[in-house]
DNA sequence: GTCTATAAAGAGATAGAC
DNA sequence: GTCTATCTCTTTATAGAC
């Protein structure tokens, strides 16, 4: 007999859970899949029966960062100019990586996964569109570092222990000030 | 008989050459000594006899950028106001981690080197100086948010791949105009 | 100061019982 | 779908020869 709908795929969103928890404490390579099971009361061929390796479980914990992104840029296409564009996404990125605020702080910056997503097609065309819309045409080099600077100090910024107090809805509200005001300044082309 | 002094220290130096890069590729914790013996050509026991743990390599790897850390905080303690002495740690901040390129990047937003870091008074202390510094006091939420973006964004932005063409000398020069202007705009005490 | 050898523990992953 | 048991490889770390 099978189980119910209400109940099926439950323990994978549990392995997610926990797996993200521990990414984010411990970094990828610092998490084993025994530290996983440990932390759900289950074996590791428990966790094993949900995902094929590890790099499975990486994978599909950013897997709904890279699909938000996705419908960022879908958006975005519809935009008539480059700054709409542009502005736009740094907006919507804001929204998204605060919306993901546990799980982006964990990818950005880790050369584990920064390889897993080199090598997964999906994740890297996301990616080289993200960068593309961002930087906009011939980009020079004030406007790449400026771009550069923003999204890394985005994602760093939303796990800083030093802004853990914060709430989604104060920190986004600072970030969109200050990410607008970024803009006008820093990136010469607007 | 011993060693002439213009040898001594130098397997030390090689595998802190060595681990810098590893640990820039593939993180700490996605580093072994096994590795870092491997790309010397020598083997385990005699990584072991420049130092006792993996913890010390990496401990030594970041030392002198926090050495130049401690220096830049003592100049800024002969400073009279909070503004400049914010101003000028900020500057000072972008220009050592430029100077440290390759190793900072490697540490900010690790989180088994952060960890690590906790756990050593020296480093820990340094860390609070300089945020005491870069924050001022009594900072309001939107001074935080600014302060942890910039800091993570100047981290993040000297070794994104995207920025990696630029020699340090171009890199420092944009980097400290978007400091200067970041906190003229951003920083809202200024 | 560098080696071989090895211990002891933990990693990722699989097979097969229930 | 979850378990026990196990395999194989790698890890950190030490002991002792040279």
């Amino acid at each position: 007999m099978a189980k119910p709908v209400a109940m099926r795929g439950f323990a994978r969103e549990r392995v997610l859970e926990a797996a993200l928890e521990l990414f984010s404490d411990h970094g990828v390579s610092g998490t084993s899949l025994q530290m996983i099971a440990d932390r759900l009361g289950v074996t590791k061929a428990a966790v094993y029966y949900q995902f094929h390796s590890k790099d499975d479980i990486a994978l599909a914990v950013v897997k709904p960062v890279f699909d938000d992104i996705e419908h960022l840029l879908r958006i975005a296409d519809t935009l008539p100019t480059t700054e709409t564009r542009r502005s736009v996404t740094m907006g919507g990125m804001v929204e998204l990586i605060i919306r993901h605020r546990r799980i982006s702080s964990v990818f950005y910056g880790d050369p584990t996964v920064h390889h897993l997503l080199e090598g997964t097609d999906e994740f890297r065309v996301v990616g080289e569109r993200l960068a593309g819309v961002l930087l906009g045409p011939d980009p020079d080099n004030a406007t790449r570092v400026a771009i550069s600077m923003f999204s890394a100090g985005v994602h760093g910024c939303v796990t800083d222990p030093m802004i853990s107090e914060l709430d989604d809805a104060e920190l986004q509200e600072i970030l969109l000030d200050l990410t607008k005001k970024f803009l006008e300044v820093c990136v010469p082309s607007c």
